[in-house]
DNA sequence: CTGTTAGCGCCTTCAG
DNA sequence: CTGAAGGCGCTAACAG
């Protein structure tokens, strides 16, 4: 039925805006307190009040201001925030997902900003979150700036930097074991007589580009050897560029027999670049030098790669998972403890 | 220096939760209102004031409440609630960057919920929303009831519906040119001579498995041809069921010769069951039958598939644009104009 | 230019 | 069991 006079007579009031507790309570012929009773469960009323106030609610359509609510509870908003830099890389996306899960399961919603690795934009995005009430912070942050994490800045909501972290920063953060994993992929190479190695990666501004990095400097080290200048390319963002990066790199005289890609993003660069290049060659008539690929990350398709690939490989729901679980612990015990870092654990997977 | 002295004095005033503007005020020794003016922009207030109260808000970190001052001001949130299935599935994603992409420049936020297909949730989520004080929805609708996208049941808020629709909705809608993308896919493999094409896709109870199979329809008829019962499948929702079904068609007595997938989910699975069916008969010393594959969606990687393979192409990405658009438009028009459908155009593209 | 009053929608508190 | 009063944080509307 869904009462469609609306204007003048003391049937709805719905003049603009949604109906409200006054509204309802004119209908029923009750008090506002009475409805907010029957919509709080309905403890303490008459069945009959009840009962008038429920039909009420379903013809007019009545929905809780669920802000004016808690503003009055003096509660948060029952909001997560959550800062990624990119939805559409499959990493990103994945541990969005995982963050749901926990957090929808928690009864609680995530507001999402996508900071495209802008520092600005991720201040700003940070400044709207808090005015918005949210509970909690779940952040990929996209800067080199550790101070906007720290609690004063937050007015003391609690953050969970995930995936990346500054070197001294107070907040919780869950990372993968990166250098482990960057260090134990370029061991294998080495291992299997490769001396010229090729690392494709972030900056090393980021968190992620620095360690991985460094396991990849690391497994040199152990075997006596450097990472060599020419073979290391930084910075790519995206597949394009890093296919881009790659292509330079099978250009050099002295083309690396081995790569470590740092991430998927530069994962499927490579294997593009080197589709492309293996494909060129044999247009030529020339027996394409075969190439030896790691990458950090899997996804979907590594393995149907059309070039051989190992990667480095993870679980970013469970990342996602386990930065919402530490977010909702804090927020439980309160932030007294210090902050904790994780890391998640690596698997080595080998492609034919 | 934000201030540690915490407890008694009338300096900040904060026993508990996060300061206001009286606490400003206080510490300003000036009116709430003024706190209010300078965070407005401070027009009409003494250079003096402005300052003391500035000072004041940094000195002890002080966010406006965005929920309350949106309650006073009679404006809704500001939030758009974004409602989809699964934020694995790429597709998804990528419509989800899309709409991140223009409510972002609004200077909205989008508020996200995830269905995983269930209508109870779905549901529940849009209550919650509405609660929230969103001010439109965009919705890849989960269930088989339109009733819930009526005007009334949202209190008026708009909605867009993105990918499915229903037969007869009153919403805006985005959808794919499911139809005659089907169509033309399909026509192509039947005038290539096949006679036994098999079908993945939805259930006919989601619309876009309802349409992409009208398409795969209408092709065979144009051809004097019916749709091959046994080769078709419907209700795979992931990779791994994808891939079994496409098993189960190529363990038939006579498997199709050829395949129309209708996402990328079944796309996928199918490359996978084919590539190992492959092996399988390579192993045995046999040469297998080649498949002709044709998918709804491209991905990532389309263009590596060991299998060859053709897409209806399509950008996700533009379908959450469009999808922002018009519900912008339909929030400033104000919801007197008739429900608008819009089809975004499709591409055939062939990987070799 | 500044402050006071009042009220957005809701619910805690207290009186009946 | 029910209602009236008052206030969460903020700002229009009105005084000064």
């Amino acid at each position: 039925m869904a009462a469609a006079g609306n204007g003048s007579g003391p049937t709805t009031g719905r003049g603009r805006g949604a109906p409200t507790v006054k509204d309802i309570a004119r209908v029923a012929e009750v008090s506002p307190m009475t409805v907010s009773r029957v919509l709080s469960g309905g403890k303490n009323v008459r069945p009959e009040l009840q009962d008038r106030v429920e039909r009420a609610i379903a013809e007019v359509g009545y929905h809780r201001n669920e802000n004016a609510r808690r503003l009055r509870q003096g509660r948060r908003s029952g909001l997560v925030g959550v800062l990624i830099t990119n939805v559409g890389n499959p990493y990103y996306a994945g541990m969005l997902q995982g963050v749901e899960e926990v957090v929808g399961e928690a009864g609680r919603r995530i507001i999402i900003g996508v900071t495209n690795e802008d520092e600005d934009l991720e201040q700003q995005l940070l400044a709207d979150f808090l005015g918005r009430q949210v509970e909690g912070l779940i952040v990929v942050p996209a800067g080199r700036e550790p101070a906007r994490f720290a609690p004063d800045a937050l007015a003391g909501v609690p953050v969970v930097l995930a995936s990346r972290t500054f070197p001294d920063v107070s907040a919780d953060a869950i990372l993968l074991d990166d250098i482990h994993g960057a260090f134990v992929a370029t061991d294998r190479m080495l291992a299997e007589g490769h001396t010229r190695v090729g690392f494709l990666g972030n900056q090393v501004s980021v968190s992620t580009g620095r360690r991985r990095f460094e396991g990849f400097r690391q497994a040199h080290e152990r075997h006596g050897l450097e990472p060599v200048d020419e073979l290391v390319r930084l910075g790519q963002q995206d597949v394009s560029s890093a296919e881009q990066a790659m292509d330079q790199l099978l250009g050099l005289e002295a083309p690396p027999t081995a790569v470590f890609a740092a991430n998927n993003r530069n994962s499927i660069g490579a294997i593009r670049a080197i589709t492309k290049s293996r494909a060129q060659a044999r247009d030529r008539g020339e027996q394409p030098a075969p190439i030896r690929l790691f990458g950090f990350d899997s996804f979907e398709f590594a393995d149907m790669s059309p070039v051989p690939l190992s990667v480095v490989a993870h679980d970013a729901a469970e990342l996602g998972r386990v930065a919402a679980r530490m977010l909702f612990d804090r927020l439980d015990r309160g932030d007294g403890s210090a902050p904790r870092l994780v890391e998640l654990p690596v698997e080595f997977v080998d492609f034919a």
